[in-house]
RNA sequence: GCAGCCAGCCGGCUUGUCGCUGAUGCCGCAAGGUAGAAGAGGAAAGUCCGGGCAACACAGAGCAUCCUACUUCCUAACGGAAAGCUAUCUGCGAAGGUAGAGUAAUGUAGAAGAAAAUAACCGCCAAGUUUUCUCAACGAGUUCUUCGGAAACUAAUGAGAUUGCCUGGUAAGGGUGAGAAGGUGGGGUAAGAGCCCACCAGCCACAUGGUGACAUGUUGGGCUGUGCAUCUUAGGAGUUGUAAGGUCAUGUAUACCGGCAUUAUGAGGGUUGCUCGCCCCACGUCGGAGGGUGGACCGCUAGAGCCUAUUGGUGACAAUGGGUGUAGAUAAAUGGCAGGCACUGGACAACAAUGUUCAGAACAGAACCCGGCUUAUAGGCUGACUGUUUUA
């Protein structure tokens, strides 16, 4: 049993634009658990920097305010980084395959921290799952 | 004590654990790994002013446009502060709000009102003329007569009153209006009037005080309409903002730059909006090298820095000494979870100190950096001052 590092670096977050308009251009994968949204792309191995790059959005429409916008970021990317391995080790699996995903909010208002990393497991339970 | 007012300040602390950015050290050719200092605000916000910094532009003249506007003072600068001045409003008060260059010229000011500025509509006064009346004086004429008179009438004269017209004087009075030719009283006058005088308000001059705005005056001068706009005066204003701008990597159409050569004198471009003026010039050739994509580094945090003491100043602030190293992210870090402490409120127990338990804890997140302004903000602290109650 290898050692798990629930970290977040740098790498591990989508950066590149090319790679950002690719997964919002249309034609994805993409599946609601509101109050979240997550849209998901495959990439080459030789794509990317690391096996997955998440992304989180807030858009300003929903919080007007910044301080609510990262309160919301915070919450999302915790929640990914304590349930991660949900998706790494069922990547194990894809022959080196690389995922790209973007978690989109939908609600105008802030909810409990329990209530998101429930819906981020389901959504990266509903990723695994359809991968088979 | 309660209520208030002004100024300044704080706006949680801490333990464990899991994470994020990461100066720097170590390992490594490198990618990277590992240890790891430090890590949001008073407003970081709005982006409203001012400045630094950067790039580009810039011979010069005139006109236009825009901004500022009590005084002195602070500052790198400001449309910002400080201390004052004048007017006005609010509050019992401590205090707070609002406005503030000038008025020579031009324009404008609804309704109202006689009239809105070289004022005569009504009214008042005078002269002339006119209507009517009264009175006076004597004379004239006529009529009457008892021939003594003077009863009546007529026209004229003078005085007064009066009707209309006309000429002139007059701003004391007149419904209005934000404002009516400074106000009140007296003298004066044909009637009136700063025409004259006293007091009062303003203005100008002078004197005194103040750096000054201004203030004061048993001083002098009869000088006296209000608002707004244009305007006038004084000072100021190049444009774009760190996605500026620079370096490196990748690497291709002829937009760009420089040299040389050549043509033309009118179209275009630049110079702040306009005018003048000034500058540039299509094409060929040689050399440099660019559109787009998209990554790294610099810019990027030592700055009009922060803390503190003393001195000067009413104060904003300044000078000097000492101390200090204090965020630099890039789809954007500074957080999550579990405890403890402190704070506030409720409930329960208790004479009380206090204890138990349950809740609550604002506005808000750096994006080149400063100085301000504006707006949001639960709760709390400190100091000066004001009002009030009780007690002494």
């Amino acid at each position: 049993m290898e050692e798990r590092k629930y970290t977040l670096t740098k790498s591990e977050r989508l950066c590149s634009k090319t790679l950002i308009e690719r997964l919002f251009a249309g034609g994805n994968s993409s599946f609601p658990a509101f109050p979240l949204r997550v849209v998901y792309m495959w990439l080459e191995p030789s794509e990317g920097t690391s096996d997955v790059s998440i992304l989180i959005s807030v858009p300003k429409k929903r919080f007007k305010r910044a301080v609510k916008r990262n309160a919301v970021k915070r919450q999302v990317r915790e929640a990914y980084r304590r349930n991660k391995y949900l998706l790494l080790d069922a990547l194990k699996s894809q022959g080196g395959k690389r995922l790209v995903l973007a978690f989109i909010w939908l609600d105008n208002q802030l909810r409990s921290s329990e209530e998101v990393e429930r819906k981020v497991q389901k959504l990266l339970t509903h990723i695994v799952e359809s991968m088979q």
